[in-house]
DNA sequence: TGGAGCATGTAATGAGTTACATGATTGG
DNA sequence: CCAATCATGTAACTCATTACATGCTCCA
């Protein structure tokens, strides 16, 4: 029976696939491929990092270095339990929109305090769009050619998406609650 | 200096603006106004309840039923707990899409594994977008009439708008990754 | 050469989920 | 009236976040 593993687990385990890293470089690693759709702490990383380490899902490789600074690479073991893991349909997502907590309480909020969260929030995601857009415009052209990562691509089209329609729902908010829009339209751009 | 509160704690707040409730309905409620974009289980509402009535934000209102069971209502602190919270700019928000995240580390999985997945994640978001849309089709035409709930319409858009955006991105998908079409396109409808 | 700021890890706390226990209800 | 099912609550566990501690590095 190979060892059961969580998804956090799993996601380390799918970076050391490529070489082996220290809980910090991980931590980076994994902030840096996901940030706003998986976060992980450091914290995270390396409570995980430890307990797979007991169950012989990594080892150690090569020298510490200063601090307790250690590597860690991939056993057989560990590979297998990523595979296991990546075969398991994934679970549904789940969101946690405080906005959207606030908002659907709306009746018993003051409607000012509403507007300013609203608006806040939309230029957060005007700015976070913006981002993913200008990451888009320096891919090649032609995203299935050799040497681009089809995968983060991926993810980050998703992120676009994502962005595209939380800022289309914030716009068309004005309309369904019968407000003054709030919302600064013009800092989209 | 008021008792600082979390969302979840929040939230339960809100719900008691209107009437008293037991824990059991609290959790009821809570799934209904927002299942999809903020769950909140049994176990947590019985802990934020019990820490709440500790600090006075809630106290037992009326007779005890069979079981344990108590209704809570509001306290002037807790209509204040609430108030402030409400003012207080909302976090961001969280997800946490393990789909995404098997996906970005595509490289590492087989392709009929990742195919499988994305099929079946397909197919359920297209039947929440169904459920959203057959709900929208019951609102009176003019959504800013008298008796229709503004707030509940604003949640509900919203998730109209995400559903839509996700089966967008499963249809670019084939594109960006340069596979075969393993989207049931058909099954949308 | 020392101290400001960054790198790296740990510990304490809080939030969320799963599994369980037992009381109520109701159709056969 | 009993067995199946639903209602209601609790306890144990896992996961995530925040706050903290201390080691390194580098330039003024």
């Amino acid at each position: 029976m190979g060892t059961t593993i969580n998804a956090t687990a799993a996601s380390l385990l799918g970076f050391l696939h490529d070489a082996p890293l220290t809980g910090y470089a991980l931590s980076q690693v994994a902030e840096e491929a996901l940030g706003n759709f998986w976060s992980i702490t450091r914290s995270q990383v390396y409570r995980e990092l430890s307990r797979m380490a007991d169950v012989g899902l990594v080892r150690p490789s090569g020298e510490p270095g200063p601090r307790d600074r250690q590597p860690y690479e991939l056993t057989d073991a560990g590979r297998q339990a990523f595979a296991a893991w990546a075969a398991d349909t994934p679970n549904a997502e789940t969101i946690r929109f405080p906005l959207l907590l606030v908002l659907s309480l709306g009746r018993h909020v003051d409607d000012d305090v509403l507007g300013d969260h609203l608006r806040t929030h939309r230029a957060e995601h005007a700015r976070r769009l913006a981002e993913y857009d200008s990451i888009w415009e320096q891919l090649p052209d032609d995203v299935t050619a050799e040497g681009v990562d089809r995968w983060r691509v991926a993810t980050l089209a998703f992120g676009r998406r994502y962005e595209q329609a939380v800022l289309g729902w914030f716009d068309e908010l004005p309309d369904l609650l019968g407000i003054q829009p709030t919302n600064n339209a013009e800092s989209t751009l």
